[in-house]
DNA sequence: GGTCCCTCGATTGTATGACAAGCTGACAAT
DNA sequence: ATTGTCAGCTTGTCATACAATCGAGGGACC
């Protein structure tokens, strides 16, 4: 028999949440690239003890979000532009993966659910409220990720994602992407669903390799 | 003034020889996927305290090659059939990246380099030494990446690799496939200095989908 | 003044002990 | 056979302690 219950929500482990906590901080760029943390500043912040903290430091390096020099201590990544770029092109080549699968697997409704989408964008980028752009992005880019049934791609595109969100908020403020790129969002809603892979490749790239070359600009004029 | 003396190898955090030794167990196939890692055991077994093991855990499981289930510890990675797929179709496009970049970027000798590597490397097969061929594939790969200068996507590569390598080893096998692989390998050389992309492509291609093929029939065979 | 060196405080690295929380398998009861 | 219960084990978290190392500041010397 099978009863339609969701599993309980279990409560967050400590280290859990301390990574979530750190990481969040540094996404939305409460945390600056090459801010210094110190355990100590870190346990008093968070409310767990050095153990959580430090075993949260350790996950964070790994996804590259922080650096950890020995004896030093742990800093926000910087990214170079030449690490920006590679991310950038990266990302075209998992999203165009993401896309196709998507076009592959998805089903009737899929595509409605991503068009529905559209308007909130505008009135986020309308309105220039980053904040609420990043989280339908967000949303956006899970259905994608969702529906494609590719794991590990999803996974390696979140953690790349993870590493320059702060940069593409800054991105955002450049006059005229955000409109420019609401028009190209639109187009991969056009052809994600029903046109041809080659189609569906060149509206991705077309998004992404436009919001890297905005990303960079911010990058060049630091 | 710029002498050539390296700079002094530094004795190892117990942290980082923790997940070496255990990254190590795991890439070479002496704890099989699924096998569940005990603290304590890993502590008799590495000399370290709960303190550093748990930290190493959280950086394997950062890089996805054990999974932690709350309460119940962590386990060495598994790897379903979709997921090495996944895997195999990523590194081709991350080899092709890096391949093409080393192209740009090679040096005169730095083909050199590679070349002088395929007697090892026809020798290791010859004698279907894996220990061998896994050694001179990871200086291969590695001097590409060195050359190429594509730190982000080398780093992924290199993770990616890790979670595979178990898998490679077994795919190595195959009655043809060492043969097979060292002429697809031999083949990358001829054109990696100064063929163009496409064909630079076409060459990583055929050998990571070869390998990749290997490697889900022998998922498939288990 | 500038440079070298040393000391000291702060921070990280590691170990240990303690206890709570949660899982697992065995056994008893119905 | 299913369910309830319990004991033992493992993980999760914290506090504490101390060694190793780094970095800044202060003298000593030129």
């Amino acid at each position: 028999m099978k009863v339609d219950i969701a599993p309980v929500a279990r409560p967050k482990l400590v280290r859990d949440a301390t990574v979530e906590s750190i990481r969040d901080a540094i996404i939305h760029g409460r945390l600056a690239p090459g801010t210094r943390l110190i355990e100590r500043e870190l346990c008093e912040a968070t409310g767990a003890s050095r153990t959580s903290v430090r075993e949260a430091i350790r996950q964070l390096e790994a996804d590259r979000l922080v650096v950890v020099t020995a004896h030093k201590g742990p800093a926000v990544a910087t990214l170079t532009r030449e690490q920006a770029a590679e991310i950038y092109a990266l990302r075209a080549d998992l999203e165009v993966r993401l896309s196709v699968a998507f076009r592959r697997s998805a089903a009737p409704g899929d595509v409605d659910v991503l068009r529905a989408m559209l308007p909130e964008i505008e009135a986020a980028a309308a309105e220039a409220d980053k904040a609420a752009l990043v989280e339908i992005m967000n949303r956006f880019n899970g259905h994608i990720m969702a529906v494609s049934g590719l794991e590990v791609t999803s996974d390696l595109l979140r953690t790349l994602l993870a590493r320059i969100s702060w940069l593409r908020v800054l991105s955002m403020t450049q006059p005229g992407r955000m409109a420019d790129s609401v028009a190209e969002i639109a187009a991969i809603v056009d052809v994600i669903g029903s046109g041809r892979p080659r189609e569906i490749e060149r509206a991705v790239r077309r998004y992404v390799s436009n919001a890297g070359a905005a990303a960079l600009k911010q990058i060049d004029a630091d």
